[in-house]
DNA sequence: TCTGGGGTCCTAGGACCC
DNA sequence: TCTGGGGTCCTAGGACCC
């Protein structure tokens, strides 16, 4: 019988900064999000003080110090590279896989005997930790839903659960709706209201009031409750919707001028992340955000503009940001965050031409020569537009490690003796 | 003083049409 | 108390996830 799985890393961010630091591997450490803001990554040792995730670090410093817990600022581009060799790694012994996060993959595997299931995966997980260093969790269930649920079975145990039908049977009146993937916050409300506490409360409900109280996710879960796929792994072939760069400044700013430095950078880096996937975007959106914390939220804004011909050229995406970020800016007030988002992504292959456009079907030379010596030398080694006021609009990241796989300067050294 | 960033999918409701 | 009804398309925002 076809099977679903999930492979899952250990508190991802953690494992990996523990993978250049071995002297860490049992204590506790935790990793901040961008600009030092929360925490987004813990170690079990952390976990277990009952520290909960996304908590604002400056109200657990006090207690952090005291516990002698070690902090790291995140370093994505550390992250991304060892996620990359994992999913290597699983894509290479278990052929199509679907990477669901930057930690998490799913694949089908037949299932002949949990007994040999349990074998292959235990395989496969020694197999990681010995290659690349980092612990993962495998769930295997009749479906993902299922599948994600008893990855967290055995987190801290063997790391390795097969859920069969016969064994979720005698569950599920325990396990309760709200720790199930895709049940959030709000629809835990929603469930309570209607007495819906355990997944056998759900599961025994009426189908089409069901389907009218929580529309067809709640169709779709009963299904996947029940052991019916009603969502399925997509494999490696799906392309991504967007592309998102936005950062939260460490101050806040009332200038124009900040404003558009900073979502020049995004645009750039959003631009060359389409480049580097061989896309273009035919929609772009910005936003200029204010401290949500405070009486400015609703001040904030976003403006959107559909582009003539799709591109992935950073000089005439900011052309377009700069209009957008001027029919948005409000004088005086304190903007604390910028984005750029790009959508309506095609592959660059084909490109539809405005019939009035003057514009020539080229590569963009110049682009291609900045990606190029940027990769080489560092980002940033050339930007375009000016950088003068990025003291006002960085962000702090006062704990980062190293880039030890990804700059050449970081890589660590070996000494033998 | 200090509260992330990057995604996806779904739905309600407005605009518009006949 | 009672507003026409039935469509489509689009978008902002909600909900959720890691």
């Amino acid at each position: 019988m076809k099977y679903i799985g999930l492979a899952d890393c250990n508190n991802f961010f953690v494992s990996c900064e523990r993978v250049f630091r071995p002297d860490l591997w049992d204590k506790p450490v935790v990793v901040l999000s961008s600009n030092d803001g929360a925490i987004v990554a813990r170690s079990q040792e952390v976990k277990e003080l009952g520290v909960p995730m996304g908590v604002p670090y400056f109200k657990v410093r006090d207690e952090f110090e005291k516990a002698g817990v070690t902090i790291f600022s995140s370093n994505f581009d550390l992250y991304s590279d060892i996620s990359k060799r994992v999913m290597d790694t699983l894509r290479e012994e278990l052929g199509v896989i679907y990477q669901y996060s930057v930690d998490e993959s799913f694949f089908k595997m037949e299932l002949k005997s949990v007994a040999e299931a349990k074998v292959e995966l235990t395989r496969l997980k020694t197999l990681v930790q010995k290659n690349i260093g980092i612990p993962l969790s495998f769930g295997l269930a009749p479906t993902m839903t299922l599948a994600k649920y008893a990855s967290e079975l055995e987190k801290r145990g063997s790391g390795v659960s097969v859920l069969t039908l016969e064994g979720w049977e005698n569950q599920k009146n325990s396990v309760s709706m709200s720790e199930i993937w895709g049940v959030g916050g709000a629809t835990t409300k929603k469930m309570r209201e209607h007495n819906l506490i355990t997944v056998a409360d759900f599961l025994s409900a009426d189908n089409s009031r069901v389907e009218k109280i929580f529309g067809v996710n709640g169709t779709r879960l009963r299904s996947e409750l029940s052991g019916i796929p009603a969502k399925m792994p997509e494999g490696d072939e799906v392309k991504q919707k967007s592309i998102m760069s936005t950062r939260s400044f460490s101050k806040t700013t009332t200038s124009l001028a900040v404003l558009e430095e900073a979502l020049a950078y995004h645009t750039a880096r959003a631009s060359e992340e389409l480049r580097s996937s061989h896309t273009k975007a035919g929609k772009i959106s910005i936003l200029l955000g204010t401290n949500r914390y405070s009486e400015w939220v609703l001040q904030g804004g976003t403006a959107e503009s559909m582009l003539p011909y799709p591109t992935n050229d950073t000089i005439v995406l900011l052309r377009e940001v700069e209009r957008l970020a001027h029919t948005i800016y409000t004088k005086d007030v304190p903007y604390k965050k910028v984005g750029v988002v790009l959508s309506q992504i095609t592959a660059d292959d084909h490109m539809q031409l405005d019939l009035f456009s003057s514009q020539k079907e080229d590569d963009n030379k110049l682009m291609s020569v900045i990606d190029t010596v940027n990769k080489s030398l560092g980002r940033d080694s050339i930007t375009i537009g000016r950088a003068r006021y990025k003291e006002s609009w960085s962000h702090n990241h006062n704990f980062r490690s190293q880039r030890y796989t990804t700059s050449w300067n970081d890589i660590p050294r070996v000494n033998l003796k």
